[in-house]
DNA sequence: CAATACATGTAAGTGGTTACATGATTAG
DNA sequence: CTAATCATGTAACCACTTACATGTATTG
């Protein structure tokens, strides 16, 4: 039906974070948050395990940091071997996006619904929306002072272009209703 | 960290379909295909495996045809059951969407990749976005004549809206090389 | 006095994906 | 002769998700 190609998964991405230079599993986790969130998804029960795992297979490295202000942590490191995997990772064909939206869903399915509730959904997502959109913004400049480069740039620039057209389309279904 | 309402899955998505009218699980297939593919993805590995499930729980009934020019097949109909879970999981609170996009992971990561390797992820891309919004303004006037509820068309329009706005940013990341 | 930042982990579950298997008819 | 349309299913796998468990220091 389609190509046979495979995508990146938690394992090449956190490769590919720290190929930039050691991390916590915790930094790692905010990287995702700020800067990929709008096409990525991380949680601590995916990062830590993978970081084990990564570590069995011999991919990075750990060193155990002891805090007396904050907790213990440990610093990975990106070995040569785990740069192999990574690069032979990135040079493979892409894959598909994948998108699910529940609102879409709600809405596409909602012709028995109450023009109320279909507000509701609507303005749920226009705030959900918005606030990733100030999220992101907020972080540019911090970002280019830090280093970023053209290609990351594209990524921003995408999710900043995606994040106004939809709100545009919401807002645009909202206003019709006069609730 | 964020709100605990869970996404409709599979399970209430087919049930969705099933509420205007019984079908067989290669047409459930084709709907998902052509009206939700930009906010949803379905495969056959998990239409018929969900249909079995749907009906050992009493939530749809199955009804064997028997073609003589075609492969049999099965017709499938949601019960009274089936219509109240699925009124129910409807207004439940929606959750946030999931992008993961293989190709703006590339990109975020591609600093050592060559020019031209860039410009084939992004050509790749472009093609893709391209294919599939052309395929959904297709079937507009078809979705039209058969009848389009409101809150469909927001769901058109916002698809429609996201790929003309990503498809901007590819083609002007990708003008910026001379390849 | 509550929330947030810092920090790491495990166990159980699941909602899928991928690959395989089968096969007739029709259109180009 | 090839590809597409029609049509249904299973088995094995797996990459996560969800929920739980634990604790200090700082900021408002």
């Amino acid at each position: 039906m389609e190509g046979n190609s495979v995508a990146m998964k938690g394992r090449e991405i956190i490769l590919g974070i720290l190929k930039n230079g050691p991390h916590t599993g915790y930094e790692i986790n905010d990287i995702l948050q700020t800067r990929l969130n709008h096409f990525f998804d991380a949680t601590f029960g995916m990062i830590y395990p993978t970081l084990k795992k990564l570590e069995a297979e011999g991919l990075v490295t750990k060193q155990q940091v002891t805090q007396t202000d904050k907790p213990n942590k440990n610093i990975y490191q990106i070995t040569d071997t785990g740069m192999t995997v990574f690069q032979k990772a990135l040079r493979e064909p892409t894959s598909d996006d994948i998108l699910k939206s529940d609102v879409l869903m709600r809405l596409y399915f909602s012709e028995d619904l109450a023009d109320n509730d279909i507000c509701t959904f609507l303005d749920e997502e226009i705030r959900r929306k918005s606030d990733k959109l100030a999220a992101l913004q907020a972080q540019l400049q911090t970002w280019l002072d830090q280093g970023m480069t053209e290609t990351q740039r594209i990524t921003f620039d995408y999710g900043v272009a995606s994040y106004n057209a939809t709100l545009a389309v919401l807002k645009a279904a909202r206003s019709k209703y006069n609730i």
